[in-house]
DNA sequence: ACAAAAGTGTTCCTACTACACCCATGA
DNA sequence: TCATGGGTGTAGTAGGAACACTTTTGT
C-alpha cells in the first residue's frame, strides 16, 4: 500500500522532468588505495547502474547533476565534471524491462517512461570516500563502493560510461591538478602518490612526483604528524585552494 | 501560400523529433590563413546562429549531426566531434521570440517549439574550406563563412558555443593530429603550419614545426610543384590515412 | 639583380628520468 | 637491531627552442 502511494507519486513527479534527457554520474572515491565507484543495486534483483537523475523543466543541467549527485552521496561541494552526452538509440544492453518491471510490481506507464529513449548526459565526480553516505532511491535498495577493476556487467551502456569517464579523468590529470575532493583535508605525500598512480594504473618514482608536486606550488606542508602509522613518519600536506582553483583554470600542464 | 504549406510541413515535421534535445555544430574551415566558421542568418532578420538540427526518435545523436551537417555543407564525411552539452534553462540571449516570428509570419505555435526549453549537444566539425557548398535551412535565408575574429553577436549562447569549440579544438591540437579534412588533398608544410598558427593563434617556427610534422610519419611527400606561385616552389605533401587514423587513435601528444 | 619565400642542420637549454643514501619508527 | 617506509639531491639525457645560410623563382 505505501510501496503503491510512492510510485504514484514517482509517476506523478515525471511531469516535473524534461522527458528524454537524463544524467547519469561516475563518481570516482579512493580508499585503501583503491579507486572505487559508486554503484546501485535495483530492487529485487543482481543488476548495477550508475547512480543518475532526471532535470527538472526550470533547471540547468548541472544544478540537476549536483542535486542527483547530493541525494546519492550526502555531499553538496564537489568536483563534478561533464564528459560527454551518450545518445544512442539503442542504449539498454542487459536490460530486460518485462522482467524487472514484474519484479518490481511496477505499472507498465512506469516501464514506458523507464525505457523511452534517452539523451544521458554523463557526469564524472571525484569526491572524499570518508564524507559519503551511500543512500539507494526509489528503484534501488543498495548503493556502495566498487573497486574500479571490478565493476560488474552493467545496465544499459553503464560499462562504457565509467569506461569514457575514466579515460577523461586520466587525460585531465595531465593538465590539471586533481586530488582536492578525492582526498581528506590533510594528506601526505605517499597518499597523494598513491592516488595518481591508482587512476592513472601505473607507478610513479617517489622523488619525481614530490619534485614535480611541490614544483606547482599548490600545497603546503604542515607539521610532521601522521600518527599511528609505522616507521618514519610522514609530513602531512594541504591543498592551497586559491592557488589550486588558479592551477585548474590555467590547465598547466601536469603529469602525463 | 507555397509559405504557408511550408510551415505546416515543419510543424507536422516536429513530431518525428525528440523534443527538448537539439544539437549545434560549430563548422571551421579554413581560407586565405583565416579560420572561418560557418554561420546562418534568419530570415528577414539580421540575426545570426549556427547550424543546428534535431534528433529522430529513432537516429543516434551522432548520426543527426552528421545529417545536419550534410544539409548544410554538402559534405558527408567529415570530422565531426561532440565536445559539450549545454544546458542552462537560459541560453535565449540576445533573441526576441515575438519579434521574430512577425517577422516571419509564423503562427505561436511554432514559436513554442523554438522556444521550449532544449539540452543542445555542441559538436564541431572540420571542414574543406573549398568543398562546401553553404546551404540556408528553412528558418534561414543567408549561409556564409565568418572569420573566427569577426563573429557577431550571435542569437542563444551560441557566442558561447564557438569559443568553447575553439578551446577544445586547440587542447586536441596537443594530443592529435590535425589537417586532414581541414585542408585539400595535396597542400604544401607552409599551408599546414598557418593552419596550425591560425587555430592555436600564435606563431610557430618554420623548421622546428616541418621536423616535428615529418617526425610523426603521417605525411608523404610528393613533387615540387605548387605552381602559380611566385617565388621558390614549394613541395606539396598529402597525409598517409592509414598513419593519420592511427595517430588519431593513440593520442600522441602532438604541439602544444 | 633583387626581393620574397622555401629547403635544410646545428647548438643550446630545459625539463623529465634515473638513481642512492640517510633517517625515523615499530616490532 | 632490523625491516620498512619516508625525506632529500645529483647526474644524465632526450626533446623542444633558438637560430642562419643557401636555393629558387618572378619581377
Amino acid at each position: 500500500m505505501e510501496y503503491k502511494k510512492e510510485v504514484i507519486r514517482f509517476i506523478d513527479d515525471l511531469k516535473n522532468y524534461l522527458p528524454h534527457v537524463s544524467i547519469d554520474c561516475t563518481i570516482f572515491g579512493f580508499h585503501d588505495g583503491q579507486l572505487k565507484v559508486l554503484l546501485l543495486r535495483w530492487k529485487e534483483t543482481n543488476d548495477w547502474c550508475l547512480p543518475g537523475g532526471r532535470v527538472y523543466h526550470n533547471e540547468n543541467l548541472d544544478a540537476a547533476a549536483h542535486r542527483s549527485l547530493q541525494k546519492r552521496t550526502g555531499l553538496s561541494e564537489i568536483f563534478l565534471q561533464q564528459f560527454h552526452t551518450f545518445g544512442d538509440v539503442i542504449r539498454y544492453k542487459n536490460f530486460s524491462v518485462q522482467e524487472t518491471l514484474t519484479k518490481l510490481g511496477l505499472p507498465i506507464e512506469v516501464g514506458m517512461e523507464i525505457i523511452s529513449r534517452d539523451v544521458s548526459v554523463g557526469y564524472y565526480a571525484l569526491v572524499e570516500f570518508a564524507g559519503v553516505t551511500p543512500t539507494p532511491d526509489f528503484f534501488t535498495e543498495e548503493c556502495r563502493w566498487w573497486d574500479i577493476d571490478q565493476i560488474p556487467l552493467l545496465l544499459f551502456d553503464h560499462n562504457d560510461m565509467i569506461t569514457l569517464a575514466l579515460k577523461t579523468l586520466r587525460r585531465q590529470l595531465s593538465y590539471q591538478p586533481i586530488g582536492y575532493t578525492l582526498l581528506p583535508d590533510k594528506f601526505t605525500m605517499p597518499d597523494l602518490q598513491q592516488l595518481y598512480e591508482t587512476i592513472l594504473g601505473q607507478t610513479l618514482d617517489r622523488r619525481n612526483f614530490q619534485k614535480r608536486m611541490l614544483g606547482y606550488g599548490i600545497l603546503e606542508r604542515l607539521e610532521e604528524r601522521k600518527i599511528g602509522g609505522a616507521h618514519k613518519a610522514p609530513y602531512l600536506y594541504r591543498f592551497n585552494k586559491e592557488k589550486y582553483e588558479k592551477a585548474l583554470s590555467d590547465e598547466i600542464l601536469f603529469v602525463g
